[in-house]
RNA sequence: GCUCCUGUGGUGUAGACCGGCCAAGCAUUCCGGCCUUUCGAGCCGGAGAACCCGGGUUCGAAUCCCGGCGGGAGCACCA
């Protein structure tokens, strides 16, 4: 290879050997706690201030997460103020749900989010209104009346449109026909001025307002012309003295175009920061398509667990520091990233794994007959190995003609393997005789759990006949599975984190009757 | 087509702005070992990328420059 390079290098090397040999020890990297890189121009701004502004037409899923937590985190960071605005002015392309405001602010809540302010734009319309008249008044704005086709020719071409040059008291004429009803719906729209030799045809004299007829939700029909996303966004960003924007990328055009309604109006923009879309590689994150499937029952609701929204994340037992921690390690941004299930589930095993006590849940049960067995046996399960103090699940099993029976999994049931030695964890050895339709047969073999490990036998668990309650644990496929589990699990609130043991961490959804949700994977 | 962003193991990320300590760190995944008992967790060890390709600058490039290729987003009277 290139001599010089590598002569040099060693050269190096050899210098650094002799005069500082301490800077040789291979410094280990620790695993720092990863944080948020700093915010931009902070000092530009009298204070830090975020904003999450969802339209409230559906749940808030994984996707949106990202931008919560970056905001949550850098309001938090630097003494700053978190503001929730709910973009809810197109009722008739992406209509409200009204319960979804309520819904929303609990997910937010449940994220662990400190939500300072709250905004509704459909309660704004006047302050829109006021703007929109100053820019007609100022000639920075005008209102079009061409046909969208038409329109699109001309700017695609760089051309002025009629409208473009009228005085702004034919503006404000105009504008009061859009109010009153005189322009029909699709007749007219306000239009801000901008660059029509914009390299980016998207951006030239793009529209602010439209007129619709459509009754919204929550106004009514108050209200017929309507702000159109860049516009409200671009005004209400400035009134609420938001300082930094976290966007998706997708939103590279419209901070083009509100930057000119920042000009016209004379403000000072905020910071943007882009981050890219985030997937998940299971579970569904598109609002529509997530709406179409609750209206037409193929899912059960916002919280069905096939879906990625925060709701059937919680129910499924995903905990919110699993989502943050996460969130952070991506960062923020403008690259595409599909996070993966075994990365973020694996988060959240190490997080509910110490609070997750064990039982038994023997699934598709099928009869286990002991025989052999000539004394009584106890068996002491740790309700958690890792901590002794938090008690046993205890049971005494006493042999009736020197019988036990027992209900085991017919999962395991490939595992036993007849004339092969199986441990029943925690109480004995057995060796299988028989494996049938009417269940399985085994003689006592011995006690101690190492002659069984030593024979690399499988350790299946086990509960004894007639113990034992229903339960059902509904898997992320939306399908279950089926069997009976401790008496105990009954105790536990829905909500609560646990483990079944040889199957997976698991959520209480309903203690009775017993329902979980599959939290492992 | 046009505008903009981007390209490190299976996945995600660190490093890149301020070239050498990076034949590339961490997490996840998989494999093996330890552990008074499975699963999980934990600890130990291992597998897996010469950093999209090609040129250039330089003593030296994952890091800078140019070209190519790939991926993504946007181009609505949606947000």
């Amino acid at each position: 290879m290139k001599e010089v390079n590598s002569w040099t290098q060693e050269e190096q090397l050899r210098h650094v050997e002799e005069n500082h040999p301490e800077l040789l020890a291979r410094r280990r990297v620790e695993e720092k706690k990863k944080t948020l890189p700093p915010l931009e121009n902070v000092d530009m701004w009298p204070i830090v201030k975020t904003r999450f502004a969802p339209n409230p037409d559906g749940a808030l899923h994984l996707g949106s997460a990202e931008p919560i937590i970056f905001c949550d985190e850098y309001a938090k960071m630097y003494d700053g103020r978190f503001i929730l605005r709910y973009e809810d002015t197109s009722a008739e392309v992406k209509p409200p749900i009204p319960e979804m405001y309520k819904a929303i602010l609990e997910d937010l809540e449940w994220l662990g989010v400190k939500v300072d302010e709250k905004y509704r734009q459909s309660d704004r319309l006047p302050l829109y209104y006021e703007y929109a008249e100053r820019l007609l008044k100022e000639g920075n704005a005008y209102v079009c009346t061409c046909e969208v086709k038409a329109f699109r020719k001309l700017y695609m071409a760089s051309e002025t449109c009629p409208c473009r040059g009228l005085p702004p008291v034919e503006q404000l004429r105009r504008w009061e026909k859009m109010l009153d009803g005189t322009y029909e719906k699709g007749e007219a729209v306000v239009r801000i001025k901008t660059d029509l030799d914009d390299p980016n045809p998207a951006v030239r004299d793009w529209p602010a307002l439209r007129i619709s007829d459509v009754e919204h939700p929550l106004q009514g029909n108050r209200y017929r012309v309507w702000p159109l996303y860049n516009f409200s966004c671009g005004i209400d960003d400035h009134l609420m003295g938001v300082s930094h924007i976290i966007r998706g990328k997708e939103h590279d055009v419209n901070t083009t175009r509100q930057r000119w309604l920042q000009r016209h109006l004379g403000w000072q923009y905020p910071e943007v920061i882009n981050v890219g879309r985030l997937g998940l590689e299971a579970g569904i994150l598109s609002k529509s398509k997530m709406r179409a499937g609750i209206e037409d029952g193929t899912y059960s609701g916002w919280d069905d667990p096939r879906l990625g929204t925060l709701r059937a994340l919680r129910r499924r037992g995903l905990q919110p520091e699993a989502i943050r921690a996460t969130m952070i390690h991506v960062g923020p941004k403008p690259v595409n990233v599909t996070i993966s299930w075994d990365n973020i589930a694996a988060e959240n095993r190490k997080i509910i794994e110490p609070t997750s006590d064990r039982y038994f849940f023997v699934e598709d049960p099928v009869r286990l007959t002991v025989t052999g067995v000539t004394e009584r046996h106890a068996a002491t399960l740790p309700v958690h190995p890792d901590y002794p103090e938090r008690g046993t699940r205890d049971y005494v099993l006493t042999p009736k003609d020197g019988a036990l029976e027992f209900n085991v999994s017919g999962k395991d049931l490939e595992r036993l393997i007849v004339g092969g030695l199986t441990r029943l964890m925690g109480v004995m050895n057995i060796e299988v005789t028989e494996v049938g339709g009417s269940g399985v047969k085994a003689g006592y073999h011995s006690k101690d759990y190492r002659l069984a490990r030593d024979n690399d036998a499988p350790f299946i668990h086990w509960l004894p006949s007639g113990v034992g309650v229903d339960a059902r644990v509904v898997l992320p496929d939306a399908t279950s599975a089926t069997g009976l589990a401790e008496k105990r699990v009954q105790e536990m609130k829905s909500g609560e984190m646990f483990q079944f043991e040889r199957f997976g961490y698991c959520r209480v959804d309903t203690a009775k009757p017993f329902v979980a949700y599959f939290t492992h994977r």
